[in-house]
RNA sequence: GAGCCUGUAGCUCAGUGGAUAGAGCACCUGCCUCCUAAGCAGGGGGUCGUGGGUUCAAGUCCCGCCAGGCUCACCA
């Protein structure tokens, strides 16, 4: 499809150079869709440029350039200055189901590193919006012909772990053993983690001793071997199993989990540390110092431009007690990914996963089966509240001459999910959350917070969506047996959740609110699925009926029966073009929703087709018959939209 | 204080400088003897926060202002 575009591109710029004696390159020609069928399957507004450039009335200037012959389009017609292109309706069905070639630049490595969350409690819709969009962006570019790996990063050896293993040995007086039968009993681990961690701000506050026991416990669980580091490990990857459950519910998995602790372990930052040392990037702020930075290396950004303002722009990378800060491993790590640390781990399978997945692992563990990192493109899939954090990454690969790996290196951004008041109160209603502050609840939203507590657990909004699929699923059909509504229900939970999270614009800051999450009508997931399971149930039926299905790859059918097929019909058919554009504008932009509303779109028309054009009670054979092929043509195009690029299956029956 | 983001229908949100500003929810009216109504058709509802500017053309670009959110730790 690319390609036929492409060959448009070239047939006009050459036209109009001959036509008005004006260089247009194929580059600068815009290839545009129509906001309605009538106005044709393509469209260009070249004509304005040419106007501009001759100094002429724009649709004198479309008309003069509308004579001209483009691969598989029937005719042009030039609407005022727009020229609006009626493809050959046959051949280009062709087209359609040749899929998208792979341009050839797309041949690089990309790297999508996301979800990432701190191994020490349950997982919240928070990280739902990261994984989805994170996972959402590499079908995407599969799509487009990438080869993409996908990278969920684990950092097991940060303050958040330290946080819940003091929560253990101080609150609950655990020692391994305790907290490893803790994780055996009923109730799921890391909703166990969830409310002990929760209790630590209390802990804090109550003795300023007890803030030294999180660095201690940090500092133990860098350096191994000793009972609080094993809880330490025990507990991140049993988190980190947790995770893996959770979004392995949405459809959702990776190809390695990078782990912090190997970053210490495989010497990546003293890697690292050297580099940085060596470029003049950091300084070591003398102890004897009156800054108070004393002790630290840190980087010097305040008379960096790009950090004016800021009234104190020094970054600390080590701290004065010597352990590294998290930018200092997120910068090895980033090297590592970009190809630029000359270093790389050692790989294992990752034990209790619920599926097979790598593990990055000491170096001398044996030789890698597979080779990780490297890509010529990384996308960070993190939240924007952490801008700051990784415009000094990026910062400090400049710093270190990598100039063109920062630029490769991009920040996918995208706002918070909190929780809208009016869901807030409900919950406080239900005595679910604890009372809050009225001048809180005075606001739109409040923002979520593991440590208040406050915050909606993933894996009970999954549940939820379960429930009310499995009630909708008995209501309509009752005699259905059990295991078969369950996995209905989980189908149609996991397209209602993708849906609901895509469908906002990434920086849009999402008020969640349980009501329209679980919403099955309108514009949703269950929706779109619906328009796919309608166009199975009229095939189904069609042969129930013995009517004879016309095959999609016979190209005499195809050719005899598409011209017979009526204008909506075809103009859903011609939805399908667009969607290589819109998927590659979705991926430059960063703008996720435009391929999860595009799909609504095209499931909207296909909804009005359905009622007011009947197939088969269509008496007219050949009318019939056209119709059948583009249900059977919708159909396969439709699903293998849906699957590949936002991951929601097509239910038997809904 | 500085930086980033947001402001469009009662509510939640889409909206490539281009064709009459859209969708869902809610509300009202119709449509199940019919390929399953998780659906369809129709209706009411808009100073696109505000004031300037650029342009043949601005919800969209630029500047000011107003309102709200996030960020600016030896936490990540």
């Amino acid at each position: 499809m690319r390609r036929l575009i492409g060959s448009w591109r070239e047939a006009l710029s050459a036209k109009i150079g001959k036509e008005f004696g004006t260089e247009i390159g194929p580059g600068d020609i815009s290839i545009d869709f129509p906001p309605k069928p009538e106005l044709g399957d393509a469209t260009t507004n070249v004509a304005f440029t040419v106007a501009r450039k001759c100094g002429m009335n724009p649709a004198e200037a479309a008309s003069r350039i509308r004579d001209l012959r483009l691969e598989a389009v029937e005719r042009i017609e030039a609407r005022g200055p727009y020229l609006n292109f009626f493809l050959d309706r046959a051949e280009a069905v062709g087209y359609l189901l040749d899929g998208v070639a792979p341009a050839p630049e797309m041949s690089a490595k990309v790297i999508v590193e996301h979800t990432n969350i701190n191994p020490n409690k349950a997982a919240h819709i928070g990280h739902l919006r990261n994984a989805v969009l994170g996972d959402t962006l590499v079908k995407a570019l599969r799509f487009l012909g990438h080869e993409v790996e996908v990278q969920n990063y684990i950092d097991d050896t940060g303050v958040q772990v330290a946080d819940v293993v003091v929560c253990f040995r101080e609150i609950l007086g655990y020692g391994f053993e305790e907290v490893r039968r803790e994780a055996e009993k009923e109730k799921p681990f890391d909703i166990f983690c969830w409310e002990l961690y929760a209790k630590s701000p209390k802990y804090y506050e109550a003795d300023p001793d007890n803030l030294n026991k999180r660095y201690e416990t940090l500092h133990l669980i860098e350096e191994g071997d000793s009972e609080t580091a094993r809880i330490g490990e025990f507990v991140a990857s049993s988190m980190v199993n947790c995770h893996l459950r959770t979004m392995d519910r949405l459809g959702i998995r990776y190809d390695l989990l990078p782990h912090e602790s190997d970053i210490l372990k495989n010497g990546f930052w003293n890697r690292c540390f050297s580099m940085l040392k060596e470029s003049g990037s950091i300084e070591y702020i003398p102890p004897d110092s009156e800054d108070k930075m004393r002790g630290c290396w840190v980087m010097r950004l305040s008379g960096n431009k790009e950090f004016e303002g800021l009234s104190d722009a020094d970054k600390v990378i080590v701290r004065s007690n010597g352990t590294v800060t998290y930018l200092g491993k997120d910068l090895a790590y980033q090297l590592w990914k970009l190809g630029a640390l000359g270093k790389d781990f050692g790989y294992v399978e990752s034990e209790g996963a619920p599926y097979m997945i790598w593990r990055t692992a000491p170096a001398e563990m044996g030789p890698a089966e597979r080779k990780f990192g490297g890509g010529q493109k990384v996308f960070n899939v993190i939240d924007v509240r952490q801008s700051y954090l990784q415009k000094i990454v990026r910062e400090g690969l400049k710093m270190l001459g990598r100039e063109k790996e920062a630029e490769s290196s991009v920040h996918f951004s995208y706002e918070m999910v909190a929780l809208s008041t009016r869901f807030i109160r409900e919950e406080i209603e239900k005595g679910r959350l604890p009372a809050a502050d009225e001048k809180d609840l005075a606001k739109p939203f409040i923002e979520m917070s593991g440590r208040k507590g406050l915050a909606y657990i993933a894996d009970h909004l999954i549940d939820a969506l379960v429930e009310r699929a499995k009630a909708e699923i008995e209501k309509r059909e009752p005699e259905t047996p059990a295991g078969e509504v369950s996995d209905r229900a989980a189908v149609l939970a996991r397209a209602a959740l993708k849906y609901y999270i895509l469908k906002f614009s990434r920086n849009q800051v999402v008020a969640f609110d349980l009501n329209e999450a679980l919403s099955f009508e309108g514009e949703t997931g269950p929706y779109i699925q619906y328009a796919s399971v309608r166009a199975g149930n009229i095939l189904r039926k069609a042969e129930e009926k013995g009517e004879i299905v016309p095959s999609v790859v016979d190209k005499e059918a195809v050719a005899r029966l598409i011209p017979l097929l009526d204008n909506d019909g075809w103009g859903i058919l011609s939805l399908f073009l667009r969607m290589p554009f819109v998927v590659s504008r979705a991926v430059e932009l960063r703008e996720l929703n435009l391929i999860a509303r595009n799909m609504y779109e095209i499931a909207q028309a296909f909804h009005n087709y359905y009622h007011k054009a009947p197939v088969l009670q269509e008496e007219d054979e050949g009318k019939r018959k056209a119709r059948l092929l583009f249900i059977s043509i919708f159909a396969r195009l439709f699903e293998d939209h849906l699957g590949d690029l936002l991951g929601i299956e097509t239910p038997r029956r809904m």
